[in-house]
DNA sequence: TCATTGATGGTCT
DNA sequence: GACCATCAATGAG
């Protein structure tokens, strides 16, 4: 936390290569927590440790956009795993996806929250303000995240005993039925940037 | 601390 | 014209 913020300079590791993205999506998004989420533009670097996300599973899951069918904002969530899937929310906050699983599933996972990296005190602790933090927006929409603009690496190894993960429902979508009940949020345990405390 | 509301615009009916 | 995978400001208690 404080420690890797204020010591050495912090480098990010190689970019995940596409077969990550590929597999199951609850897998994919349990296994996103601890990596780090990396954008080099025009600013320099930003990036933040990914506490918390939200899986969702393709068509069949009534909460996910793909459910209202295949159009030109979803069109990127039916295309190869390991591509962002930006959007605009509430006409103001970008909220940003990695797409998983086989091509044309529809599934993704959002990236809800972050631990700041760089710059340290930046304030990740929601999917509209991490995306503000690293300077993520519909410009975005489909990049490669096996590319070196904007992706995800590994976990840093801390030598701790590894974070417990809670699953809990999802923030949002009580309009999606019994898919609203679904416990497809994940977070690391008592971690100080998750979105809703 | 909690509940409520305004901002603001793309997407879909 | 309604809805929205959000956030910040406000006001009551």
């Amino acid at each position: 936390m404080t420690e890797r913020a204020a010591n050495r300079a912090w480098r990010p590791q190689a970019a995940l290569p596409r077969s990550f993205y590929e597999g199951q999506t609850i897998d994919v998004a349990r296994a996103l927590l601890g990596c780090s989420l990396v954008h080099h533009g025009a600013h320099g670097l930003r990036a933040g440790r990914i506490v918390e996300v939200e899986a969702y599973l393709g068509p069949r899951d009534k909460a996910a956009h793909s459910a209202r069918g295949r159009t030109a904002r979803t069109e990127v969530m039916f295309g190869p795993a390991g591509h962002a899937y930006v959007y605009l929310i509430y006409g103001m906050h970008c909220c940003m996806n990695v797409v998983t699983g086989p091509t044309g599933s529809g599934s993704a996972v959002l990236i809800r929250a972050l631990e700041p990296i760089t710059p340290p005190d930046a304030r990740t602790n929601g999917p509209g303000l991490l995306c503000r933090a690293l300077a993520i927006d519909r410009r975005h929409y489909g990049l490669d995240l096996t590319g070196d603009r904007l992706f995800v690496c590994a976990p840093i190894e801390r030598g701790q005993a590894q974070e417990r993960i809670v699953s809990a429902k999802r923030i949002g979508v009580e309009y999606a039925g019994a898919w609203a009940k679904r416990l497809l949020r994940f977070y690391l345990a008592g971690n100080a940037h998750v979105s809703r405390r």
